[in-house]
DNA sequence: AGAGATCGGTTGGCGGCGCCAACGATGTAG
DNA sequence: CTACATCGTTGGCGCCGCCAACCGATCTCT
């Protein structure tokens, strides 16, 4: 295998972005093993963790873009994992709800990314993890909101 | 800002991808600035670093499509920031060269990938910063060749 | 020397994710 | 009543990662 650039290996945004797309990539294939993708997971999380919801809130949720809520709601939709009805109160509004489906292929993904953690931080030892863990969750954090 | 599910904020691999989103639009950012892109950068700087190279060594060496490398280089070679010319010495090849102008651009984008380093990492102490460096380097390389 | 595998560049296409603009219907504040 | 904001929806764009197919060149094996 040829090297890498230092250029590249030297920014921490190179490291942060290359690892991330190896976590993207493992968690693409335990998802696509049930038929699902990332958006799913956030939206069937946010529903599970906090009731019914709004699409526009949802998407506050989950840092989706409203547009790219409808999509993945269809979706969710036609597979029966998720409902989707007009809220009497606000006709601006849909109430989305989580099904007994849904929240079984929940459960599915949860299963699969947990494999995914295990596999991504393999080379680092439990105190290890729990550093990492600990700096990505300031990171992430302090950038919330931008 | 509603709150984001502990679904998600616990899991290591949702945290690193997140926290490569925000990495990535600052470097769009400032990419985009000197009117560049990430692909851009990894050719430029792999150039730099080891000179002229065919345009399959540069995908190794960047992690890059082979296609994906074609249609880089005629954009950088459309700004005169790459010269590609065939080899002589093996005629499926094409020997790829960095520009004067090349390398002045790669200094620019330098520049503006150091000052997002700098906002990406604000809440980090120096230590952290290394510590969060070295935590991903192990990552990198130990998942390098997958 | 010749057959077959491999490599390099190119074209064209796909999916995931993040994002933006615009519209119509509805709701709220002045 | 008017102005403004919100919500869902449609349609589109860019970046990144990836794959299949093709053709010419090169290498390998016999």
């Amino acid at each position: 295998m040829e090297e890498t650039p230092a250029h590249l290996t030297a920014k921490p945004s190179w490291l942060l972005t290359q690892v991330a797309v190896h976590a993207h990539r493992l968690a693409s294939e335990g998802f696509g093993e049930v038929g699902a993708r990332g958006y799913h997971y956030r939206i069937l999380a946010a529903l599970d963790e906090f009731g019914v919801a709004s699409q526009a809130e949802l998407g506050r949720r989950c840092n989706m873009d409203r547009s790219d809520v409808v999509a993945a709601i269809n979706e969710l939709a036609e597979r029966d994992h998720v409902e989707r009805t007009p809220d009497p109160d606000d006709r601006r509004r849909n109430r989305v709800t989580l099904t007994a489906a849904g929240r079984r292929q929940l459960r599915r993904m949860d299963r699969a990314l947990d494999r995914v953690q295990d596999d991504l931080l393999e080379p680092l030892s439990a105190e290890d993890r729990q550093a990492l863990t600990r700096l990505l969750t300031r990171l992430f954090t302090h950038h919330q909101g931008d």
